[in-house]
Formats: structure tokens, C-alpha cells, sequence
DNA sequence: TTAATATTTCAACATGTCATGAGTAGTTGA
DNA sequence: TCAACTACTCATGACATGTTGAAATATTAA
């Protein structure tokens, strides 16, 4: 992930309407979930919406598909990873002390994927 | 952490400068950096570092202490490490796919921490 | 084809961010 | 104390960001 996808990603995170979108699409999880209902969801105006859902969209944080009238937005793990990979590699250098505050909350579950 | 800190960390992470300025002062520990010492490393002048390293200061990301005529920068490791926790957490909901980005580069250094 | 639905685009405005250069303030050694 | 050194503040202008409401576009159902 090259430094100015990194830029746009961190900015595109640094909003709070834009992170409270990223949260509800990571939680849809693959299927995604329409425009209109995360309006609704999240008391946007359709066009404030749209802006931002762009600005995620255009930083490689989520997807968008179209079906029939609607599109649906859904968030894309290994932009957001890549993101978060970043910070802890090349902004942190990997340092422990960094490491040792994203000891996941599952231990258990995390663990077998990082042995992959 | 709570979010509104989150934001100001991710707007003050989103920025070339700063990102620059993050590397920098992770790399030089504890001991830190003098302001000047910086601004001829990045090439900065003194008045845009100021502001860039204030920005980063007041987002919990850096401290700062007077030595003698110098000002030492020093990276703040718990900020950084409660930011990217934050987008692990809280906006990825621990998705395993977005903690396996995170795999560290040497597991045999990450695999203990994470056990602890 | 027409009407209804779903979403995006656009212009206007307010606000925020950032680089620059000049000036200010704190600290030290002669 | 004075001069040198170090770092910060401030005003300015250029540019970016975010909200709003109206209009435009795309898709579907009747």
C-alpha cells in the first residue's frame, strides 16, 4: 500500500460521519447494505451521504455495487487492513510497545491467523 | 480512548508532514528529538514545523520537553498504540480478516506480547 | 411510455487546513 | 546586561472540506 492511498485512507477515517459508515459496514459484513438504508440508519441526508460514502469509496475502504435501484455499499477489510497495517510497519516500525496495544480481544481467535 | 480523541489523532495522522514527523520521532525512542534537530532532517522551516508538531501534540501523539534552549519531541507510543487499537477495535470490530493484515512482520517478537 | 423510486451531481456557502514570512519570547554564554 | 540561539505566534492568502437543497440521472414497475 503506497504512502498517498495511506494519506487518503487516514483522512477518509478522520471524520465522524465517515468512521460511523466504516463501523455499520463492517458489521453488514459481505452483503453490504444499501444506500438508502444506511441513511436511515444513520440520519444522513441522501446527498451528505453519497459525499461521504464517495470519499470512503474513492480511499479503497468500501465497494459499491449496483442492484436493480439500489446500490449497495460494503466495507473492503483489506483496504481498511492495509490502512492499519501501515500505521503499525512503516509509521511505528513495528514497535512492541505499539503491538502490545492492538493485543486483540479474542486472543484465541486471532492467534491461529497470525501463525498462518 | 474516546472518539473524539480518535478523530483528532487519525486527522493529525492523515497529513505527508506529520506522517513524516511520526516515523521520525518513533525511530529516535525515548531520548527524542530537538524541534531544530527535526526541521533539518525533513527540511522543514520553523514556523510550519511548529505548527505540524503542535498539531501532533495536541492530539496525544508526541510530547515535548524543555532542555536547556531546546524543545525534545518524543513519540507518544500509547497515543499511537490507542489510536490504531481504536480502528481495530471499535470500527473493525476485531474482524479477523483485518487483524491478519496486521500479522507482524516477526511474529516470534509479536506472539509473546500478545499472550501476556 | 409514464410515474415512482433510488442515488448522484451541482452550486453556494461556511468553515477548516496549511504554507509563508515577519515578528515575539524564552534561555544561555560572553 | 547584551547578543546569539532556539523555538513559538500571528496575520495573510490559497486551497480543501463539509452541509444544504435543488436538479439531474438511472432503474424499475405499472
Amino acid at each position: 500500500m503506497d504512502r498517498s492511498k495511506v494519506l487518503a485512507s487516514l483522512s477518509a477515517l478522520s471524520n465522524e460521519a465517515r468512521l460511523d459508515l466504516m463501523r455499520l459496514l463492517v458489521v453488514a459484513g459481505d452483503d453490504g447494505l444499501a444506500a438508502g438504508k444506511i441513511g436511515v440508519e444513520l440520519g444522513h441526508s441522501a446527498s451528505r451521504l453519497s459525499f461521504h460514502l464517495g470519499i470512503l469509496e474513492q480511499a479503497g475502504l468500501i465497494r459499491s455495487r449496483r442492484v436493480a435501484r439500489n446500490v449497495i455499499y460494503s466495507a473492503d477489510l483489506a483496504g481498511l487492513g492495509g490502512t492499519i497495517s501501515y500505521l503499525l510497519r512503516d509509521c511505528c516500525m513495528d514497535h512492541p510497545q505499539v503491538h502490545a496495544c492492538c493485543n486483540p480481544a479474542r486472543v484465541d481467535d486471532a492467534i491461529p491467523m497470525l501463525l498462518e
